[in-house]
DNA sequence: TCAGTTTATGCAATCGATTTAAAAAAAATG
DNA sequence: CATTTTTTTTAAATCGATTGCATAAACTGA
């Protein structure tokens, strides 16, 4: 049980004299309430330890100054870093951040998005799980006006914001980097065809080797389920022991890549000089891994602070349509000891 | 402005012509309703598109059904694991919950705080900022009877849970493994002293070298600010270079230990064979580092889910007093190459 | 059949803050 | 000083769901 009463307006109303409307419009500052009034009610409030319950006004405005986000698992160097980016913008704007994971279960995908749904959130932050292929659940806000805003893993869905980098360019000059270090056989560790910043970023891949003539072989090429560390050691080891090895990787992510640098050098390949690779993200282990992985800079942090602009400036602007607008940013290219033949 | 109009109880009680209160207690399966008509209302509801407005049933029920988390910053690896955990089971049990960051700034920690508050949060988790040793903006919780879990980094405060680690044994421990593998000095990278963790692993690894009779050093122990990469390198190039260097070092963190490790090799220095090295956490990093990191493993997510459940089974149990409750997980120490000389 | 139970449903107040429309008070005008 | 205008303040409805108490209906058994 509560121990102290909560204080409300009507307790201050009741101790200076004035109604709930007026102690209400004083609180918020609001001009049609006098200066000295405005004073008078404040200091009150705060000396009987007065805050105000948000729930209550939310419910009466029917809003919730709360941005949801639905995503994978959070505890990954990208997500949680764009998690505080959103949290960092929103909080500077008085709203709460709430989270919710579906460690890819399309089940508690939907779940969780209603759960976020009743609790009336101003907006929705989502990364696709690795298997949604099903948007019907955000459907929900879309209807009601809340804006959808979708990062990095984005759907093929309208009247959603959509925040991402440019994968294809990120892709293309991450194999170009490797050809310019003289690379001629280069493998790529994609992720899931259906999973969009995978299939740019091999886009980008293909269209580098084609722009230098290189030809494209399909055996370099391996799909992963998850780009996880023991998938990334697993298939280098097979393609650095056929009788083809390239000399060349880029992987499309940095767990797959520091993988591959692992078996590289347990089969006493040498890197970067037998094999050049470079990864996508810049997490820390990239910079940790020995040689230090060469790698594409992804914004995370920047991806989250814009993603949680959106959500607010829709909020304040009451959009009604051409909600669609796709923000995208650029990466950059860290080239570490991993890729480096030729120093400058 | 939103399009389609909400549904709420009252229009499916005139749909269904029953009373709002009679829908009410449908949609909750209370007992005192038939089951018929629990049937018909549900569908209804369902069939109306209903979704229950949660902060209306909040503000109704005086709580939120939301646990708030108040920390430092949650990129990092210990942190998103626990909130991953705190998420994951407060979720099992229809909470939600509300992130917020404070970057190691009182200010924004307070501010934060009263946000929470003001949100009307189920209970609150927290683990200290790095800088903050006031607690006064607890006491409003407290007052209320709202809980408060501290984890990890725990203040001395009365009427509050605390789920840590036993950082004691776990220093201890890392000590003496070091001392096993032939370690005759040994440093020893530690936080600052009045967070408690630290301060606790530093006994740990004092008492462990008086056990064996090895003599302390004061000039083996560098206290960090931050205990980065870059503070960790620096101070172990000193300590290496230095005519007298140590043969073994504990880290009061991974990062730190990383650091010295990158030192010892530009250094030429062998390890472990001339210097044993082990850290504490076990974040991706220490298995990626060549060699790899020896550490202490720290169950970050079941912290997450022992905290989340202080505050689920306090909030169902209305617990008056008795409420300072320590939970103390074990640690476990990893061994890995960065520590290991006598192969098993 | 009728008092006494049990079961099912409705009425109306409530949670705490906000806001529209209107009243009251104060200030300005001729 | 009476009247209009402007400034302050208030009464009451509202947001949507919940719940104590009251009532109506159905059932029980003698």
């Amino acid at each position: 049980m509560n121990f102290k009463k909560e204080v409300t307006i009507y307790d201050i109303a009741k101790e200076t004299n004035y109604s709930p409307s007026t102690v209400s419009r004083a609180l918020n500052n609001n001009s049609s309430i006098s200066e000295k009034t405005i004073k008078k009610i404040k200091a009150v409030a705060k000396q009987m330890g007065y805050s105000p319950n948000t729930m209550a006004a939310n419910l009466r405005n029917s809003k919730s100054n709360t941005i949801g986000i639905l995503i994978s698992r959070i505890n990954r160097p990208f997500v949680s870093t764009l998690i505080s980016g959103i949290e960092e913008t929103a909080r500077k704007s008085g709203y709460n951040v709430i989270i919710s994971q579906s460690y890819d279960e399309y089940d508690i995908e939907v779940n969780n998005s209603e759960a976020l749904y009743n609790a009336r959130i101003g907006g929705i932050i989502s990364s696709l799980g690795m298997e949604t292929q099903n948007f019907d659940h955000f459907q929900k806000f879309i209807d009601q006006g809340i804006p959808v805003v979708f990062v990095d893993r984005v759907p093929n869905l309208f009247n959603v914001y959509k925040v991402v980098v440019d994968n294809y360019t990120a892709g293309y000059n991450a194999t170009k980097h490797l050809i310019e270090q003289g690379c001629k056989r280069i493998a790529h560790f994609a992720g899931l065809e259906h999973v969009i910043v995978y299939h740019d970023r091999k886009q980008g891949y293909l269209d580098a080797l084609k722009e230098y003539n290189i030809p494209v072989d399909p055996d370099l090429i391996i799909h992963f389920k998850s780009l996880s560390l023991k998938e990334g050691k697993k298939a280098a080891k097979k393609l650095l022991k056929s009788s083809t090895p390239p000399d060349g990787l880029f992987s499309a992510n940095d767990t797959a890549a520091v993988g591959a640098i692992m078996s590289a050098k347990k089969l006493g390949i040498a890197i970067p000089e037998e094999l050049c690779v470079i990864g996508f993200n810049d997490d820390p282990i990239a910079s940790i891994v020995d040689p230090p992985l060469s790698t594409i800079k992804h914004p995370a942090r920047k991806m989250g602070a814009l993603s949680a602009l959106r959500v607010l400036k829709h909020s304040n602007e009451d959009t009604i349509n051409s909600v669609s607008e796709i923000s995208m940013l650029n990466t950059k290219i860290v080239v570490r000891a991993s890729s480096q033949r030729h120093k400058k």
